[in-house]
DNA sequence: CTTAAAAAAGGACAAATGTCCCAAGTCAAA
DNA sequence: TTTGACTTGGGACATTTGTCCTTTTTTAAG
């Protein structure tokens, strides 16, 4: 549910002292949006501290959250090997701070640092990796599942995030997600 | 529904003239299991031709369909990185005919070829980039209308794989299938 | 050609989920 | 303090989708 890659995080803040021109550190407020659908950046991040979440709106403008990110996960970094404009937002939802760094110098690390470079490979590998199993349990399973699944991963993610970031990360209504917290309260009681 | 990569495979059909030791061609029967999920490989995959379908199978023994590959997709390449066993199984649906190499001579371009790197990553951010759009439309739009949109991408879709393919792409069941497809027949008629 | 197995099709019913409401509680800005 | 916006919670009903079965058609093996 939240994702982590803090050994990428530990290697950013070593870059930082290499390269302390590369990077900018900035502070984003619960709410802010940090990276927009469908807008052309020239930048992207990695996040120092906090949660932030990715998500996609459709035409009705309902969003589908795909994944929570907390320490050392990068966004905005798709669009360095595409050239398209981003496709999806990314919003903190706690205080965050971030590390920035432009595609140009994103790129010069790619190409001169051996270990930045394989932290980029690995880190798109897990991204690629838990994606799939998610999706594929999300559909297979039904609600009640599913969400006995984000308690036992998360016991609490109920208090981290609002209702209505619960159900877009599992792809449901709040009705839905509401009825059934109350059959898994009343089967609990039994 | 059927990613391709053509850049990719024209790069590697360039490097097997260079290093023909790395590349061995392989050829599959349709119905042929290349990888399998939950065992360990030491090398991996790239179509040269033919189709397959990369799918997750749970304990229940359902299938979920995640993508199917053409020509210049690469499977297996996650485990370069994360050294776990395979998370997928792909299958070969019509004859196919890969290019295999192993976890070391891939390892061995990634580092000293940086054309081969930079095809590589930029593969892996597309994988990223076109799942999170479609589990969301997925998740998010109704049968009828996850029909019409494949309607609309592959207008013969329904001829070229089975229906339990189909089904177990949209993470449906066949009967569900078949009665949307109806409805799709009798409201064309009107 | 025969036969068994797999794929396709659909009826009847049950269960899961969404839609459309309304009401109560919370919080921040005026 | 009041107002309005947002969140939470849930009733009543409609719709969608799944489950379980049976039948027919197609395919592949002997």
């Amino acid at each position: 549910m939240i994702r982590t890659n803090k050994d990428f995080l530990s290697y950013i803040e070593l870059l930082d002292k290499k390269h302390p021109d590369f990077f900018v550190l900035e502070a984003h407020d619960s709410g802010d949006i940090i990276l927009e659908q469908d807008k052309r950046y020239k930048v992207l991040f990695l996040i120092k501290e906090g949660i932030t979440k990715c998500y996609l709106s459709d035409e009705n403008g309902k969003d589908f959250i795909q994944e929570f990110f907390g320490e050392g996960m990068q966004f905005g970094e798709l669009e360095v090997f595409s050239n398209k404009s981003s496709y999806c937002s990314t919003e903190a939802i706690t205080k965050v701070c971030t590390y920035k760094i432009s595609h140009t110098n994103y790129n010069y690390l790619l190409e001169n640092d051996p270990i930045f470079n394989k932290h980029v490979l690995k880190a798109m590998a897990e991204k690629i990796g838990y994606k799939a199993p998610r999706f594929s349990f999300q559909q297979s399973y039904s609600i009640e599942e599913n969400l006995l699944k984000l308690k036992e991963l998360y016991p609490d993610f109920d208090k981290l995030f609002s209702k209505k970031d619960i159900a877009n990360y599992l792809g449901i209504t709040i009705r839905s997600l509401n009825r059934t917290l109350n059959n898994l309260k009343e089967s609990k009681k039994k």
